[in-house]
RNA sequence: GGAUGGGUGGCAGAGUGGUCGAAUGCGCACGCUUGGAAAGCGUGUGUGCCGCAAGGCACCGAGGGUUCGAAUCCCUCCCCAUCCGCCA
């Protein structure tokens, strides 16, 4: 959510900014603006009558403790009442138009991003690692259903495309590669492990920017007003929901393993081959909360923590950029990691390290106490460490041998106490 | 799911219709006192909104109602505790 004082003093430099990321908000700004001025002459009018009206009312109460005649007193008041009646009225309707307005404007691009509409305009800012020579590269749904890793019929069968199977030594690796990064988040970059509830509520999908705008993108769950949560983001953020953290508490790092639920609406068609676009996958998250002059830095070093995951297992990747035309909806500044995957000749992203300013703290008043006694609102972050479904897909793309098997990165070997994926 | 008891400031805990934004205690901050400390004494100590400011207004789990006036009475909902049922 965007600051309303910000709207208000500066709004054609916010209109500017949201310019970046398309058309058609500056009519939103200019409605938030026509909903604040109401409101507030609303609000300012019906505190003078209560001041006066509670005035009124000790003054009947003097006059009642001394068994006196208070009736035209009291006659006054309920004037005053049914004024404020349809002042609060109208006051409700404009405080809702204005805050429903606000909460369904995206964040403002940071300053330092490049421009751009779209995907297309982002630009690479590194890439680590070189591209195995694999002749005839197969694809990774080839390989699993040669060494019999994962079963997508049955799956489909018991829910539904779009959703996977491991199985044996497949499902095995699935658990072992959850291990090796929470130890290697925990242990070696500093972050406190979470495991937090996979469903939540509305109040707490609203705080991370997924709702009221995206509810189509979300498994709702019938009679319960509760969602299947899209990304460990969402429970680990809300986590200090409604808190002052004292700010020698800052930066709060936190790292958490939850399968993704994902309505993945309208996306049919589009990259759904096999494991790289699920309705449920599993992923490891990193979420940040900082004081302000500190999430630039902790964006970089986010960003690097997720890198190292590719890194320790020996595969090659590239960082992007996002540009403003290409950013998520809550984000300020995004960087994009994306692995190298053979068997698709491309590359697949695997983690997403974003910084949100503000900008969900405001809604969900997250905030810390600063040194100067006051209170400020936190930044927020967060980024994959990494997903695991298209972790895998670079495992076994990247890992394929001439004799059909799979190798596996050294520093597995101990987690999954072997050192590659045979024929079952 | 059923029954009962509860949700008040950082914590504990008063308050059942008017001067209560809220006693008291603890904690915390500052000051006095002291050689230093403890004790003691004094002062202060929530959040948000409106306003250039002075200041005003709101908030006692949430929302609605009754009333001239609600922390206090009524209704609905949420949450917590305990017991029962059920269950991993």
């Amino acid at each position: 959510m965007l600051d309303i004082r910000h709207i208000r003093d500066t709004p054609d430099t916010v209109k500017s900014r949201l310019a970046l990321r398309g058309d058609g908000l500056a009519s939103v700004v200019d409605d938030v603006l026509a909903a604040d001025t109401e409101r507030r002459a609303n609000e300012t009018r019906w505190q003078h009558l209560q001041a006066e009206r509670k005035r009124l009312s000790k003054e009947i109460g003097a006059l009642r403790a001394q068994k006196q005649d208070s009736s035209a007193l009291e006659e006054e008041s309920k004037k005053i009442g049914a004024e404020m009646e349809s002042l609060q009225q109208a006051s409700v309707v404009a405080e809702t138009r204005q805050r429903d307005l606000l909460l369904s404007l995206p964040n403002l691009p940071h300053e330092e991003i490049p421009p751009g509409a779209d995907a297309s305009a982002n630009p690479v800012l590194r890439t680590w690692g070189t591209p195995p020579e694999i002749k005839d590269p197969q694809d990774h749904m080839t390989i699993g259903a040669r060494l019999g890793l994962f079963d997508p019929e049955r799956a489909a069968k018991i829910s539904g495309s779009g959703f996977m199977c491991y199985t044996g030594s497949g499902a095995r690796l699935e658990r072992v590669l959850i291990q090796f990064l929470l130890d290697l988040h925990t242990r070696d970059h500093g972050y406190t492990e979470m495991s937090p509830p996979f469903l939540v509520n509305r109040a707490t999908m609203t705080g991370t920017g997924q709702l009221p705008k995206f509810e189509e993108d979300l498994f709702g769950i019938s009679h319960s007003d509760l969602f299947l949560i899209p990304t460990a983001e969402v429970p680990v953020t809300n986590f200090h929901r409604d808190e002052i953290l004292p700010e020698a508490s800052l930066p709060l790092r936190y790292a958490a393993y939850t399968p993704c639920f994902r309505r993945e609406a309208g996306s049919t068609g589009r990259e759904t081959k096999g494991l790289i676009r699920m309705h449920q996958f599993d992923k490891v998250e990193l979420v940040k909360i900082t004081a302000p002059g500190n999430s630039a830095a902790e964006l970089e070093s986010l960003t690097a923590d997720a890198e190292r995951v590719l890194q320790l297992l020996g595969l090659p990747y590239r960082v992007i950029e996002l540009c403003a035309g290409d950013l998520g909806f809550g984000a300020c500044r995004t960087y994009d990691i994306e692995v190298w995957a053979p068997g698709q000749n491309g590359w697949l992203e695997v983690s997403s390290c974003s910084n949100f300013g503000d900008f969900q703290a405001r809604r969900m008043a997250l905030r810390y106490k600063g040194t100067d006694g006051k209170n400020h609102l936190c930044h927020t972050l967060n980024g994959s460490g990494t997903a695991l479904a298209r972790l895998y897909v670079a495992l076994l793309e990247n890992g394929q041998q001439p004799d059909g098997s799979v190798h596996l990165p050294e520093i597995l070997h101990p987690y999954f106490g072997a050192a590659r994926l045979g024929p079952a």
